[in-house]
DNA sequence: TAAGATAGTCAACGTGGTTGTCCAAAACGT
DNA sequence: ACGTTTTGGACAACCACGTTGACTATCTTA
């Protein structure tokens, strides 16, 4: 490390602030296209679930918290009219998560302006700078999966 | 955006993967070195009391959450051991929030980690890359500060 | 068929953040 | 100087999220 490099706790700062400010505008624009009531934590568990539904248990693997974390934010997803519960017709014990109209909707729109979003910051330092970035980062970070308990890995 | 750009939602992915490794190799160090109840939440609060100290009127402010939750907060330091409460004899009404030794070894064991943190990634991508990547962030993110309402701002 | 594994729910508990309320101490204005 | 704001801190109530433990219902398997 040369003496030009800037303290290393700058680093998770700077990934943090980027990784905040592109999900607050997210929400920002969803809530002016009709979706105010959505919360960060919701747009992952959207992407977890799909377009094809998953169950409980299965959400809950995919995100690294407990089935019942899972089993409760899908309650507060079907009260907000995002997701539906079936029952699997094979599996009496499954029941199906699934994206209701509504929630597709969401899906569909905040995949939309998260692209726009990275237009802009390529936009702002270069496509070839940004892409640069995007490889770096899954360098250093590997195959790592996103995990969705992050109010308690934060605070504990 | 031309065609071989990723979808946009996974930028914010990495940056969050990132920002997240980088925390949990540090509280790993860190517990390793005898502070392992230190959660990723209490680096920030450290960093924001700073060597001096402060209130916890200012340090809400800094953290950019209530003073209440800034109280809390100082609640579970005070209680591990890693900060003390002392009166300002200039003011009645403050108490001036200061680390204690325990607090200051813990504050320069992490910023010496994230320093070798960093040299990890440089060495893995370039120091030019590393210097680039935090270069163009900071490009993109302009002089946002850090909130620690992490868990509130996340999940609603 | 009996035993074991799996899906989902309920309850209890801890953490964090918020707003509302209140009190003591300092600052201000007439 | 005195009364009125303003400020710092703490208490309570409440909501959201995560966890573990326990229990039922259902499917799988030996």
């Amino acid at each position: 490390m040369s003496t030009v490099d800037p303290p290393g706790f700058l680093l998770p700062l700077r990934l943090f602030i980027g990784f905040r400010q592109l999900i607050d505008a997210v929400h920002a624009e969803l809530a002016r296209e009709g979706h105010p009531d959505v919360r960060p934590l919701h747009g992952f568990v959207f992407q977890a679930i799909g377009r094809d539904g998953t169950t409980a248990v299965e959400l809950a693997r995919r995100l690294g918290v407990s089935k019942q974390a899972a089993g409760k934010t899908v309650d507060g997803l079907e009260r907000l009219g995002y997701v539906e519960r079936a029952t699997d017709p094979a599996d009496a014990r499954r029941k199906l998560v699934r994206l209701t109209d509504r929630g597709v909707d969401m899906l569909a729109r905040s995949a939309r302006i998260f692209d726009e979003l990275r237009a802009e910051w390529a936009a702002q330092i270069g496509s070839d700078r940004l892409r640069a970035l995007e490889a770096d980062l899954a360098t250093v970070t590997g195959s790592e999966p996103f995990r969705l308990d992050v109010p308690g890995w934060f605070a504990g």
